[in-house]
RNA sequence: GCGCGGGUAGCUCAGCGGUAGAGCAACUGGUUUACACCCAGUCGGUCGGCGGUUCGAUCCCGUCCCCGCGCACCA
């Protein structure tokens, strides 16, 4: 679109009363698409800012959470192009791997009635990649409605071939180098997604459980037993041992001696282990090597024997006596209490609150299993630690360090592989002959395989003498590899390390923490500089938002009513920067409107506002003569001061962005826009502005009024991109179609070639107009004249400059006359009023509430005579006068000589009434 | 148990040593040639409790009470 054309589309259509974001955000967005405004050019000269989304699942939906979090990436893209940066903002999902898995495997389940097992492996991953192929885009274009500023055609996705085969090298690194081993350990098991998982991914809940006291005789005592205590009476079938503390000197005579499990009936020894507490319970502990850690330990200690009662499934085996095989092991706990009642072994039971922990996925209580798996210990641990605590990488806020640094100071072996299929599957073959022996092997690494084993990201020759390993990896360790892998060597070289990571805190450990040694061990740098971590969205009640809670509204929902940039201007006000938000929701009783969301409708009156004060420009018609500035005489003091306002805004700006205070950088937007540029410049201009207004004055409003508003719009672009777009353009502010988001901020200050005594002095006085403007529509309220457009006004002033504002005063406080008569005698009771301009005067004649006005002034005189009592206590205090700063002691003899001024006029203004 | 964050107007949040702020809600007026998704005005707070430091504390320190989160964990 040339100049010519946008000129007279300014002229010929006209802007819409008001604001209707939908298609203006769909336009905007393909215009950038096609002016690969997106784009990122690794061959620039330019200074680089890179960004990596945080990849959300391939499968998943928009939540508040990704609102919140891509709207601030967006915003620091947008803001890096506006400093003159080169910007990539690098996207992709990843595959999440047990979430789709139980996607695909439920849809198979329900419209075919089959289990992955039914119909094999390679027919699963089928499913599974048309499921992602059918699901997978949905995310993003929901992204894409934000208005994210991605560069779209680098989309990633961490099952793509060349992502897959930078997973299967770091495996074969980490194995070649011996930080990979198999094993068999204790592992956290799901039995629903029938999987191992890491710590990371186990949640420890409080529950409502029993204490079971049970007793168990003593072989060769008969009539003798020891009492135990447990929660789990389900695994006594497993038990192997019975412990007692060393030191506790009740059960020092039995340590040796046996007990009699009482099903399946066996003798048991009583063993003495130093990790019993002789206070807990009753000082015994059943010990179940195969079902819990620590009783995994002690049996490793004591040589005690393994017996696994339970199938990977939570249902109990064979081993648990024929009467429990298949059962489910919660029924087999009620199950297990009462036949230990009937055989008179069961002494009570008691309430017990105790912490369970769940699987992170299906929330299904997790079972300590023994398995084989396979296991990395964490590299570059130390580095990674120091580059946090050395500041080299920041977070935001800084206290999550300390949450990393605790976290990486205990950190313990990960357990990597999951017995899922959807995944990368781990590159590890074992030789068919040999198969059998290696893979029950109590441990297996880079040392003790032997050429029995291939371990390489291409198969081994003669594939069809070897057996792939089954399991697949988990998903983050695909993931902390995101920040390189989805880079090819020229955006690496001009991107990496990148510059901001923005996510929530919930991921700390999981996601962010083995990004940083990732990158310390495979590119001998840190991933990124900053780390920025988000609030999370909480509900009314101050729930975190779930689906199963139901509690979580849609943000597609959000954007369709009220508009992508009132959304994400919301969220940037409402989110405090270090602690969690909550997000408002109020049924509303007309279904067809859906929900209101009170927070939301802010930013929708903030983008109308925008869109008005716009249409009110565009009203005046174009302004092509005057583009520069005139001189400091031709402007007028409101012209200066908003001229300097948004210098200072600017100014502002920048120090919030450098600190990531993005709801100070909202309000401040906000603020400026609302109450100093509309609420007090726009008003102030408007006589200016009429058709038989001075033509030459006109015109520099205009280019003043232009000077704001386009400048303006560069700054709210990154909150706004849509709306701020659309006005850039319908008011022509781009030269020849340039596109704001293309705009380069200016270094300079619009005022800086003006004096400084002479704006500060301009802006001194418009502040002195705006607060005789207040007073005097105070008055008028108080008088019920509020609408009233008639009131004459008189005003008693030394400062002569106030002749020249009257008729821009008058407009402003709506009176129909305003009178310098520094003479003026007013009759008793006329309401007077002090400003900095001078006392200014109501009369109303015969309309005087004499009454009223004493009481009004009373009322003053009160808060006046209060303030001076403080200040004069303040001041009469030696060790104030002392002490405190010059300024300050200053500040408060100003305070009281003008207070005692203003007091002497209100008393006499008061006798004046009687 | 250890650690972190929060408790400011009815609600959501700012402020974090020098006389308490915004938006929404409530109330009173109002269609004045951008906007009722609006304008003008009003009401509303011993800044969680108690101590301390300071000339001065919502702000710093101690302590306690609530709310949220992380880590650890005794069956």
């Amino acid at each position: 679109m040339g100049f010519f054309q946008v000129i007279s589309d300014l002229m010929s259509v006209e802007i819409s009363k008001a604001y209707e974001p939908t298609k203006v955000e769909e336009k905007w967005f393909s215009k950038w698409i096609s002016a690969k405004a997106f784009h990122a050019d690794p061959s620039s000269d330019k200074e680089d800012y890179g960004i990596v989304i945080p990849p959300p699942n391939v499968t998943g939906v928009l939540t508040l959470g990704h609102v919140l979090n891509n709207s601030i990436q967006d915003i620091l893209a947008r803001r890096a192009r506006s400093k003159g940066k080169e910007v990539l903002w690098l996207p992709g999902t990843d595959h999440a791997g047990i979430a789709t898995q139980s996607k695909v495997e439920r849809h198979l389940r329900e419209t075919e009635g089959k289990g992955r097992r039914d119909i094999g492996r390679e027919a699963f991953l089928e499913r599974a990649w048309e499921w992602k192929e059918k699901h997978g885009g949905i995310i993003i274009k929901q992204l894409q409605k934000l208005g994210c500023s991605c560069d779209w055609g680098r989309e990633r996705f961490t099952m793509d071939e060349e992502y897959s085969l930078e997973v299967q090298k770091c495996f074969v690194h980490f194995f070649n180098s011996g930080k990979i081993y198999r094993g068999k350990r204790m592992v956290n098991w799901c039995p629903s997604s029938l999987t191992a998982l890491s710590d990371e991914e186990v949640i420890m809940k409080p529950q409502k459980s029993k204490l079971f006291y049970m007793r168990y005789e003593i072989v060769g005592r008969e009539g003798e037993y020891l009492e135990i205590a447990t929660t789990r009476p389900e695994t006594l079938m497993g038990d192997s041992a019975v412990a007692v503390n060393p030191k506790d000197e009740r059960y020092a005579g039995l340590i040796g001696e046996r007990a009699l499990r009482p099903f399946p009936e066996a003798e048991i020894p009583i063993i003495a282990d130093e990790h019993i507490d002789p206070e807990f319970g009753t000082g015994v502990l059943k010990v179940t090597p195969a079902h819990d850690k620590a009783d995994f330990e002690i049996g490793i200690k004591n040589d005690l024997e393994i017996i696994d009662v339970l199938n990977a499934d939570g249902t109990l085996n064979e081993l648990a006596g024929e009467e429990f095989s298949g059962m489910d092991r919660f029924e087999a706990r009620d199950h297990v209490a009462a036949k230990l009642d009937d055989m008179g072994l069961l002494v009570r039971v008691e309430d017990y609150e105790n912490n369970v922990g769940f699987s992170e996925r299906a929330d299904v209580p997790v079972e300590p299993r023994i398995s084989m798996q396979w296991f990395l210990k964490y590299p570059k641990v130390e580095e990674s630690i120091a580059a946090v605590s050395d500041h080299n990488i920041q977070f935001r806020p800084e206290r999550w360090a300390k949450t990393y640094s605790h976290w990486m100071q205990n950190i313990q072996d990960w357990c990597i592989s999951r017995q899922l299929w959807w995944g990368h599957r781990i590159p590890v073959w074992y030789r068919k002959d040999r198969a059998e022996e290696l893979q029950s092997a109590e441990s297996l690494d880079k040392e003790t395989a032997g050429d029995a084993l291939h371990v390489g990201v291409n198969p081994p020759q003669d594939v069809e003498n070897w057996i792939q390993d089954d399991d697949v990896l988990d998903t983050w360790f695909s993931s902390w590899l995101w920040p390189f892998a989805t880079m090819d060597d020229p955006t690496r070289q001009k991107f990496y390390p990148t510059a901001d990571l923005v996510t929530g805190p919930d991921i700390i450990f999981f996601w962010v923490a083995r990004m940083i040694m990732a990158g310390y061990e495979f590119t001998d740098d840190k991933p990124f500089s900053n780390v920025f971590f988000t609030s999370i969205i909480r509900d009314k009640k101050g729930r975190k938002m779930s689906k199963s809670l139901g509690n979580s509204p849609d943000p597609l929902d959000l954007i369709a009513k009220y508009g992508a940039d009132a959304l994400r201007f919301s969220i940037m006000r409402i989110a405090p920067s270090g602690t969690d938000v909550r997000f408002i929701e109020n049924k509303n009783k007309d279904e067809a409107d859906g929900n209101d969301y009170p927070q939301v409708e802010e930013g929708r009156n903030f983008a109308n506002k925008l869109w008005n004060a716009a249409r009110f420009r565009q009203m005046q018609g174009s302004n092509d003569e005057v583009k520069k500035l005139p001189g400091f005489e031709k402007l007028s003091i409101y012209d200066i001061d908003i001229l300097s306002k948004l210098d200072s805004l600017n100014e502002e700006l920048s120090e919030s962005y450098s600190s990531y205070k993005f709801q100070e950088i909202a309000n401040k937007l906000y603020d400026f826009f609302w109450s100093e540029f509309c609420d007090w410049y726009l008003e102030s201009i408007k006589l200016s502005l009429r058709d038989d207004a001075d033509q030459e004055r006109r015109k520099i409003v205009l280019t003043v009024f232009d000077t704001i508003l386009s400048g303006y719009l560069m700054q709210l672009h990154p909150y706004m991109p849509h709306i701020t777009e659309e006005l850039w353009e319908k008011l022509g502010f781009g030269n020849d179609g340039e596109l704001l988001m293309q705009r380069i901020l200016p270094k300079e200050k619009i005022l800086s070639g003006y004096d400084k005594n002479l704006v500060q002095e301009a802006s001194n006085k418009t502040s002195a107009i705006h607060e005789a403007t207040t007073k005097a529509r105070h008055i008028k309220a108080q008088y019920n004249l509020a609408a009233n457009r008639n009131v004459k006004f008189l005003l008693q002033t030394q400062s002569n400059w106030v002749q020249g504002e009257l008729e821009v005063l008058k407009l402003l406080c709506g009176a129909g006359e305003i009178v310098i008569d520094n003479s003026y005698e007013p009759s008793p009771g006329t309401p007077t009023f002090l400003t900095q301009i001078g006392k200014m005067f109501m009369p109303l004649e015969g309309l005087v509430d004499i009454e009223a006005e004493k009481t009004r002034i009373n009322k003053e005189i009160q808060k006046v005579e209060k303030d001076l009592k403080q200040t004069v206590g303040k001041l009469s205090n030696p060790k104030f006068t002392e002490r405190a700063p010059q300024e300050v002691v200053q500040e408060n003899l100003d305070r009281k000589d003008s207070m005692k001024k203003k007091l002497e006029q209100l008393q006499e203004m008061l006798q004046n009434l009687s």
